[in-house]
Parts: structure tokens; C-alpha cells; sequence
DNA sequence: GCCGTTTTCGGCCCGACTGTTTTCAGTCG
């Protein structure tokens, strides 16, 4: 995707300017070019042959002139000009925390330092107290960064960002005069990796709790510990920064923290032409100072004339706008969903039985789950024969004669996508089932062309209901297959095929980004957890965050409908095929 | 480099913490 090409140059030129130590305005300029590019969902090079490039946010003339330099030549000269005046490497160096462009520079420049390897060397040697500026203290604080650097700071997962962060709530609640707590920063906007957990405390002596956050038995090391504002290494390497506030001033805190950045700068720029001033305080005039609030959240919005805009759509992806036009999508909530469609039991790689599972469900207020075990070629799963699938199909029926009749467990599979798009059970035995999981699971290493076309054609298979992970990414483990998602979607609304978002944390695949595009190309998606026993049934928290970053309302879910509604849907779709 | 209920030039979000400063620059979020 050339877009994807451009908003990197654009983010890499950002860098070689910060480094220079340019215009920081010029350089946030070319970093926003770059988020919109990113974000933006249309044809770039329709726009561009039409001279209309500069209706883009944040492209002015200069911006749209390399975009087509870029989209004609395939290079941007400037970029090039600019990379070849920068010592190569020296990126290397600014990821250490504490060393940033100006700090690089004189590394570079005084003692022609390039890489962390070399940084360290001289910093043991004691040759960086040379530097104006430095002294023991910061050489010191250097090589702390660079051992930071040598554990790696790879993001972590929702999955277990999440649990962990509220261990760390509860532990904050336990000092005394903690009136309230929360999640902040990417955490609580549902990103699928966190970089660092960030933490919020009310309290009406904020150091007292710095202090004893500082002591807690998690804290390996404290990075950095003020009045108000702490940061620590918990004993996993996981950095914690935590801010404490006055109780009247929670809401514009946890709104401040919580970001994003990019959101931040959106809103108050808005707040400052309409005389106000935002900080982590609360909502000021200019003029006086007077302040309009600040102790919840809401207030900061309702003082720019906005209404409170949900965490997960704080992206600076156009939800600003969304606001002032009386826009925002209703996101879906977890009391929405009425059921789960990927389950697996006992009868293939699950480990709780098909009894357990359905009570599970009933429990959580679900209406119906459909039971997707593995299909026979996936062998490794235990995939179920023709005659074991029958005879689940017996057992699934004869539960549903003791279950009220509130709930219903549906007969389906999740049916492995063979070579050529066949699927892994023959039409008759799938016209029997409620619900049919159409998933990949061998040759993931295939060519776009090839992958794409074989769950295509699975998806004319007038039986495949639901398109599984399509795109089999497991974070940290394997990258997505080749598969072409806009053909897939293309495909999906012309079938009447619903889309995957599934929920396991490792997966979260759908991604949100792909998930906004599938909605606005108008096809039906779905939040289910693969799950392979009954707590993992709680994952669908981890999907649903996925689902509203996605900006889904619950008519874009196959899951919000009703038991009723599902069938006639999933019977369109066999019906238009006959 | 972008952009306009303050503007076509002069702004551009705002504050905490650290180290080495006797008033502030650099870094971070």
C-alpha cells in the first residue's frame, strides 16, 4: 500500500528533523501527515490525479507535492537528501530512555558515538564527563538506560496488561486517602499491545502515595519519583508510571492521561481558540483563569462544547469531528452481545465439556453459543470424523431439551479451509449443522494470490457462515499470512459471509484498523473467543475493545442479533446459493 | 510545514521531573 510507503517516509523524515534539531512545528507537522495518511481509508491516487490531495488534513502544498513526487517517481528526493546528511545508525541511540535528539547530536558530533555498543563503551570509560553538561550523574543514568534497552522493551499484550494492571489498582486502593483509581494511557484505549501501564490515584495528599507506591513490594526500581508523578520497573521489566491528583481534579486527569497524545493536541487547540486552557488540572479561561471544571472527565469535553467521546476512540482518527457534528457512534457494549460463536470442548482440543460450557454461557446472560469444534484433517486438534460430529449434533440436540428455553446451544464447526478453498466436511453435512466457522490452518506461508483466492472461494460455499481469524497472525509467535483483506471484504459483503474479530489476545485478528474497513465496506462482523474452556469465555472484553476502536455500533455485529434474526441471516445466505 | 470566529503571518498543548542550572534546557508523556 503506497499510503502505508509515504506516512513511513514522512514518519523517518519527522526523525532526521528532530535530530537536526529543526522547527519542532515543522516536525509535528510531518508526523501527523503521517498519522492521516495511515488512517485515511480512500483511493490516494484517484485523489491525487484529481490535484485534490491538499483536502486531506494536514497536507498542505508543500506535503502534496512529495506525496506525488512519491506516487510518480517512487522516491522523495528531499528524504533522500536529508538521510544522506545524518550519520547512519545513530537512530540506534535515541532508544534510550533519556537520551533524545539533542543529546544524540552532541554523541555524535564531540565523540562520533553511532551506536549503543559504543555508547556504553564510553560511558564505562568515563569519556562522556567531557561533554558539556555531563557529568557523573548522567553518564550513570545513561548505562542504566542501556541495560533497559539490552532487556527489551517489547510491548506487552492486553491479555496480560490487563489482570496485571488491576492487581496494581487493587493495591492502590489499600493506601489510605486513595479515593479513586484508574487505568489510563493505551490500556484503557484498548490498544492490543501496551508499551508501559499507566496508573491514576485521587488523593488529597498525593506524595503520601507516590511514596508508598515507590515501596511496594512489585517495584524493582523507581525510575523517576516527584510529588505527584512516579515511575517504576516492576521486577518483570514492565515500566509503571503513576499520577496522583487532587480528587477535584480526577476527570481532567484521567483525561489528560489516558491520551492519546495526538487526541490531546486536538482538543486543546480547540479549547484555546474558544479562550480555554486544558491541563491536567481541570478546564480554565484564559482571561481570569476561572476554572469550569475538572473532577470528571465529561466536564472537559462539555467546556470545548463536546460531548464525552469513549476512551477507545481517542485516536485523533476523526472522532473530533465525529463529536462537533453530533457523529459518534454508539459503540457496542458488552451487555449487547447475545452469544459466542467459537467454542471448543472436550470433543476436540477444548478442555471443559459441551454441559460446562453452555451453563458458562447461560450464566454471562447469553442467549445462545455455538459449539465450533475442529474439523477432521486437523489432526493435531483432534478433529472430529463425520460420525463424531454426528453424534455431537445428538448430544448438542438432547441438551437443548433440558436448557430453558432462553438459551440455545447451536450445532456448528469450525472447518478447517483446504487447498483451493474445499471445505473440510462435504455440503450435506454442513447443511445440517446451525452454524459453520470457516477457518485456515495449513499453508501459511502461500502467495497473496493463492491464499486470498482459496478463502474466496470458501466463501462462496453457500454453508460458511463465519470467516475465522483471517488473517492467522499470532502476536510475538507468526506473522499474518499473505491473504488481501480488501478482497476478502469485497467478498464477504457480496456473499453474505460475516468476519471474524476474535478475541483472543494473542490474535485479536481482526485487528481494529482492518475491522473500521471491513464496517465501512458494509460487511457483518462478528466478536467471538475461540475459547478452549470456560474462563476464557472473559476474553470477549479483549474483542469488544477491538470492536469499538473499530467504531462498530451493535447492528455491525452478527452476535447483537437475536436467535431469530441470526437464523433468518444465516438462511439468506444458503437460500441465495440454492 | 500547516492553517485561519485571532490570522495569508505568526502562531502552533501543556506540565512534571531531572540534572546541573543560580533561572533553565532536555526529555518524556
Amino acid at each position: 500500500m503506497k499510503r502505508h510507503d509515504i506516512a513511513a517516509i514522512f514518519n523517518e523524515m519527522a526523525d532526521l528533523l528532530e535530530f537536526r534539531g529543526d522547527n519542532p512545528f515543522r516536525i509535528r507537522a510531518y508526523r501527523r501527515a503521517a498519522q492521516n495518511l495511515e488512517s485515511f481509508s480512500g483511493d490516494l491516487e484517484a485523489l491525487a490525479s484529481a490535484g485534490r490531495l491538499q483536502e486531506l488534513s494536514g497536507i498542505g502544498e508543500d506535503l502534496a507535492r512529495k506525496i506525488d513526487e512519491y506516487l510518480r517517481t517512487g522516491a522523495i528526493v528531499a528524504f533522500e537528501q536529508l538521510k544522506r546528511r545524518i550519520p547512519k545508525g545513530v537512530f540506534e541511540l535515541l532508544e534510550v530512555p533519556g537520551v533524545g535528539p539533542k543529546t544524540a547530536k552532541l554523541l555524535t558530533e564531540r565523540l562520533h558515538i553511532t551506536t549503543i555498543q559504543q555508547l556504553e563503551t564510553a560511558a564505562k570509560a568515563h569519556r562522556l564527563s567531557r561533554l558539556p553538561g555531563f557529568q557523573a550523574k548522567k553518564e550513570e543514568n545513561i548505562l542504566k538506560g542501556i541495560q533497559i534497552v539490552h532487556r527489551g522493551r517489547s510491548r506487552m499484550h492486553l491479555g496480560i496488561a490487563l489482570p496485571l494492571a488491576q492487581e496494581l489498582l487493587a493495591f492502590l486502593k489499600t493506601i489510605p486517602g486513595v479515593s479513586r483509581v484508574s487505568t489510563a494511557g493505551s490500556l484503557r484505549r484498548m490498544r492490543e499491545t501496551i508499551g508501559d501501564l499507566d496508573l491514576l490515584a485521587a488523593s488529597k495528599h498525593p506524595s503520601r502515595v507516590t511514596s508508598a507506591f515507590a515501596k511496594a513490594p512489585f517495584c524493582a526500581r523507581v525510575l523517576a519519583a516527584g510529588q505527584t508523578k512516579s515511575s517504576i520497573l516492576t521486577s518483570e521489566g514492565l515500566q509503571v508510571d503513576l499520577r496522583v491528583v487532587e480528587p477535584d481534579s480526577f476527570g481532567a486527569a484521567l483525561q489528560y492521561f489516558t491520551g492519546s497524545k495526538e487526541h490531546n493536541v486536538r482538543l486543546r487547540e480547540l479549547a484555546s481558540r474558544q479562550g480555554l486552557k486544558i491541563n491536567e488540572y481541570g478546564v480554565f479561561r484564559i482571561r481570569g483563569g476561572r476554572r469550569l471544571g475538572g473532577r470528571e472527565e465529561a466536564d472537559i469535553y462539555r467546556a470545548v462544547g463536546l460531548p464525552w467521546i469513549p476512551p477507545e476512540l481517542r485516536e485523533d482518527v476523526g472522532e473530533i469531528d465525529a463529536a462537533k457534528a453530533g457523529r459518534l457512534p454508539s459503540l457496542v457494549e458488552a451487555e449487547d452481545l447475545r452469544g459466542d460463536f467459537h467454542i471448543h470442548t472436550t470433543w476436540s482440543d477444548g478442555s471443559d465439556s459441551l454441559e460446562a460450557m453452555a451453563k458458562a454461557g447461560m450464566s454471562r446472560g447469553y442467549r445462545y453459543l455455538a459449539i465450533c469444534d475442529h474439523s477432521q484433517s486437523l489432526k493435531v486438534a483432534h478433529g472430529m470424523s463425520v460420525a463424531r460430529l454426528r453424534q455431537q449434533m445428538k448430544n448438542i440436540q438432547a441438551l437443548n431439551e433440558r436448557f430453558p428455553a432462553s438459551f440455545r446451544l447451536l450445532m456448528g464447526a469450525e472447518v478447517d479451509i483446504l487447498n483451493e478453498g474445499k471445505m473440510d466436511y462435504p455440503n450435506e453435512v454442513l447443511a445440517d449443522l446451525d452454524f459453520v466457522i470457516g477457518s485456515v490452518h495449513t499453508g501459511f506461508t502461500q502467495a497473496e494470490a493463492v491464499i486470498t483466492r482459496r478463502i474466496v472461494r470458501a466463501m462462496d460455499n453457500p454453508y460458511l457462515t463465519l470467516l475465522a481469524h483471517p488473517t492467522g497472525r499470532l502476536m510475538g509467535q507468526r506473522e499474518p499470512y499473505a491473504v488481501n483483506l480488501e478482497k476478502v471484504f469485497q467478498a464477504a459483503k457480496t456473499t453474505g459471509t460475516a468476519v471474524e474479530i476474535n478475541a483472543y489476545p494473542r490474535r485479536l485478528d481482526l485487528c481494529d484498523t482492518a475491522a473500521r474497513r471491513a464496517q465501512e465496506l458494509g460487511v457483518m462482523l462478528a466478536v467471538s473467543t475461540d475459547s478452549h474452556s470456560l474462563d476464557q469465555l472473559d476474553q470477549v472484553r479483549f474483542g469488544l475493545g477491538v470492536a469499538r476502536r473499530a467504531w462498530l455500533e451493535p447492528r455491525h455485529l452478527l452476535n447483537c442479533l437475536s436467535l431469530e434474526q441470526l437464523s433468518a441471516w444465516i438462511a439468506r445466505k444458503r437460500r441465495r446459493a440454492a
